[in-house]
DNA sequence: TGCCACGCCCTTTTT
DNA sequence: GGGCGTGGCA
């Protein structure tokens, strides 16, 4: 596809003036291309002015990268102008500069997921509620329903004491976030919202006058809060242009709701919906298997992807006798690529869960071929920087209870757990922040005067940071802080790799504050330490370019990404679809059937799937049953191969004859090329060998022939004889 | 207060 | 298999 060129759909949705527009994007239809484009177009040939355009993403990645295609379009100059970012970053913005009509203060901070258990774990034990009971995340997870709903702690019927005492949590969870000046995410669109309410009523012009245009990708995955924003926005124009594919809706468990499609349309009957079915990244057999799978479930916008691509090579499903082989076949598949003279990068190998990782990292590292795992913990998570960050927010804000409580005995300065138990009642009692009671502690009977001593220090050492704050660059900032806190020290004292680990961990912390300085520099604005933070809170990991390396993922993870070999892994029943230990009671197989959608259509050109008969997770061993989505995909477009416990190939099944004739005269690589010198009939099982089978357990192999494309072995079994067995119904045993 | 052993439980995750 | 929280002990 050219790059000025459009077909019909993709022109019709870039040329389409005003009014709402809702656009199904299927996976690898240029979704990117057409939002950009019409931004561009609102700008460069309607004349809109930049700054009058708002342009909404799920993550601050999609952000950039749409910012950075605006600027290739735009030039640099008008893409500046334009409102480019994620629900919560533009929505803190819009609070920052106009919060104070509804009584927000604009240096609030914004609290994460690990500060808000932080703050309900506090709330639990100062309530003396059972934290059994009633889990943190139970409570937090309920505290977000009722938000996305819009509900507040009055409209909920206590009429149980377990809801009593959960309204009575949730209610003392918003009065410590609003006395420490904090907002959650769900804040951050529920007080926007609003502030237009509120201007509304005013009579003001405010923020909803400033947009002209509203445009969202990834729109299947709005929720309820954000669902509600947007159409506040776009309250008074409708231009509203809202960009998703229901079939990629994989982000159900955590609120998104499908269903926000049809409210757009009922909100808005007159809107215009284009359908962009065409996918340009895929083969045809790709293309196809994918729809094969998606179009089987129950509720769906009826679509139809197809390509012109060529059909390519067949999708190699593959039979593995474990994880490990499954790791050594994905492996050999990589290096193959890379001796045709493919890049590591070109490679993707995905699973459904990240307990999947460690055989296959265990591969990749042996044998020295780069990898990146994507996700995992990240950067703004991990204690330490979590620790200096509370350290940062405690100097700007001593009032936040939650920081003060995580950093009062860090390093271990003496404060143990019954003194703060004890400040805490204390604060309770005055209703006053933690750190602001440490003041009159004389008065407290029950702390004794060496604890009091040490939080005066406690309290001294927080005073000295915040005269710092004023003076010291941000960078500079954090080092006093590690330094006059003990922290670097405690770590160096401790000496060990974690340690290490750990310090190179604020070292990176300290150069991204560097980094944060230089940018303000170019733009001439002050580097503060405030400005840093909401940066921190509202970004996650700096998304590392991944370099030359094959990139390791959930599925997940991958939505969004395309490569061009992709290894799927774990293709079993119960892994994927994945059963949880609940059966569950929302079509959750409909979200893994989208999820299958999502992982088969990240591949261009090449897709391996693969299944074990038996797999070790979570310290079990699970027999695998093949996964449906492989039975279903259509026969044509797959070639099945076996492989043995050393990851050769045993057996392929002959081509079907339906793909083989549709693809005559197209060039492509053929069944087993990967392995063409192994001989398959030795299979990595031979006379004298052991072996395992799943009925008749521990054997050992007399001899083995060929019957057709099969391989037979005579195994003598323990107390049962000898048995003619075919191959592929033995383990290797080591 | 700090360390370690033990048991528990286990999806997916952005902001 | 392993990360995390708890509870017992030095």
């Amino acid at each position: 596809m050219s790059e000025v060129e459009l077909n019909a759909p993709q022109a019709q949705a870039v040329a389409h003036r005003s009014g709402p527009l809702l656009v199904f994007a299927g996976a690898g239809s240029g979704k990117t291309r057409v939002i950009t484009y019409r931004i561009a177009n609102l700008v460069a040939q309607e004349r809109v002015p930049a700054h009058r355009i708002l342009a909404v993403t799920f993550t601050n990645k999609a952000a950039r990268e749409m910012r950075e295609r605006l600027e290739g379009l735009l030039g640099e100059e008008l893409a500046r102008r334009l409102w480019v970012g994620t629900f919560h970053s533009l929505g803190a913005k819009l609070l920052r500069l106009h919060g104070s009509s509804i009584g927000l203060k604009s240096d609030f901070a914004i609290y994460d997921g690990t500060d808000q258990k932080a703050l309900v774990a506090r709330i639990l034990k100062d309530l003396k509620v059972d934290d059994k009971r009633f889990p943190a995340k139970v409570i937090l997870g309920q505290i977000g329903q009722h938000k996305q709903k819009n509900v507040n702690p009055d409209d909920v019927n206590a009429d149980s004491a377990h809801l009593e005492v959960f309204v009575e949590v949730w209610r003392n969870y918003e009065a410590r976030m609003r006395a420490a000046n904090a907002l959650d995410f769900e804040d951050i669109l529920l007080r926007s919202g609003e502030l237009l309410d509120a201007e509304l009523k005013l009579g003001v012009v405010g923020v909803r006058e400033r947009f002209d245009h509203v445009l969202v990708d990834e729109f299947q995955d709005t929720n309820g809060t954000q669902y509600r924003w947007l159409k506040g926005l776009a309250q008074f124009h409708t231009n509203l242009c809202v960009v998703g594919d229901d079939d990629q809706s994989i982000y159900g468990w955590r609120g998104a709701d499908v269903r926000n499609i049809q409210s757009f349309r009922r909100d808005h009957p007159d809107a215009e919906v284009v359908k962009l079915e065409q996918n340009y990244r895929s083969t045809g057999h790709i293309v196809e298997a994918a729809l094969a799978i998606v179009s089987k479930t129950a509720v769906r916008e009826p679509k139809k992807l197809w390509t012109e691509n060529e059909p390519g090579e067949p999708i190699h499903v593959v039979d593995l006798a474990d994880e490990r082989a499954e790791a050594a076949f994905a492996l050999r598949c990589i290096r193959e690529a890379i001796e045709e003279g493919a890049s590591p990068k070109d490679f993707a190998v995905f699973y459904r869960i990240h307990a999947q990782s460690r055989v296959l990292e265990e591969a990749l590292r042996t044998a020295r071929i780069a990898y990146k795992v994507v996700g995992g913990m990240r950067f703004y998570e991990r204690s330490e920087i979590k620790d200096a960050i509370a350290y940062l927010r405690l100097a700007l804000n001593p009032a936040s209870d939650v920081d003060f409580l995580r950093v009062v005995n860090v390093p271990t300065r003496g404060i143990g757990q019954t003194t703060v138990e004890r400040l805490a009642e204390r604060a309770k009692r005055l209703g006053k922040p933690l750190f602001q009671v440490i003041d009159g502690l004389e008065e407290e009977s029950s702390i004794a005067a060496a604890a009091r001593k040490k939080l005066e220090a406690f309290r001294s050492l927080v005073h000295g940071l915040q005269r710092s704050l004023v003076q010291d660059t941000p960078s500079g900032f954090v080092d006093r802080v590690l330094e006059e806190t003990g922290y670097r020290k405690a770590l160096e004292k401790e000496d060990s790799v974690e340690a290490d680990g750990r310090l190179e961990n604020l070292e990176e912390l300290r150069s991204a504050l560097l980094d944060f300085e230089r940018e303000c520099e170019l733009r001439s604005e002050p580097a503060t330490m405030a400005g840093w933070l909401e940066n921190a809170a509202l970004h996650s990991e700096a998304d590392a370019v991944v370099g030359e390396s094959v990139c390791l993922m959930t599925v997940h993870a991958a939505k969004g990404l395309e490569f061009p070999y992709v290894v799927l892994t774990g293709m079993e029943e119960e892994l994927f679809p994945y059963r949880g230990l609940d059966p569950g009671e929302r079509d959750e197989l409909d979200e893994e059937r989208r999820l299958a959608y999502v992982a088969i259509t990240r591949a261009r050109e090449r897709l391996v799937c693969t299944h074990v008969r038996t797999r070790q997770l979570f310290g079990q061993t699970r027999v695998g049953v093949e996964s449906r989505f492989l039975r279903e995909l259509p026969k044509h477009t797959v070639e099945r191969l076996r492989v043995d416990a050393y990851g050769r190939v045993v057996a392929a099944a002959a081509p079907a004859r339906a793909y083989a004739s549709s693809a005559a005269g197209s060039e492509r690589r053929v069944d087993t090329s990967y392995f063409d010198d192994v001989p398959a009939e030795e299979g990595g099982l031979r006379p004298g060998s052991f072996v395992r089978h799943g009925t008749f357990g521990l054997g050992r192999i007399r001899s083995l022939e060929r019957r057709g494309q099969e391989i037979a072995a005579q195994v003598e079994f323990k107390g049962l004889g000898v048995k003619t067995i075919y191959a592929r119904f033995l383990v290797a045993e080591e």
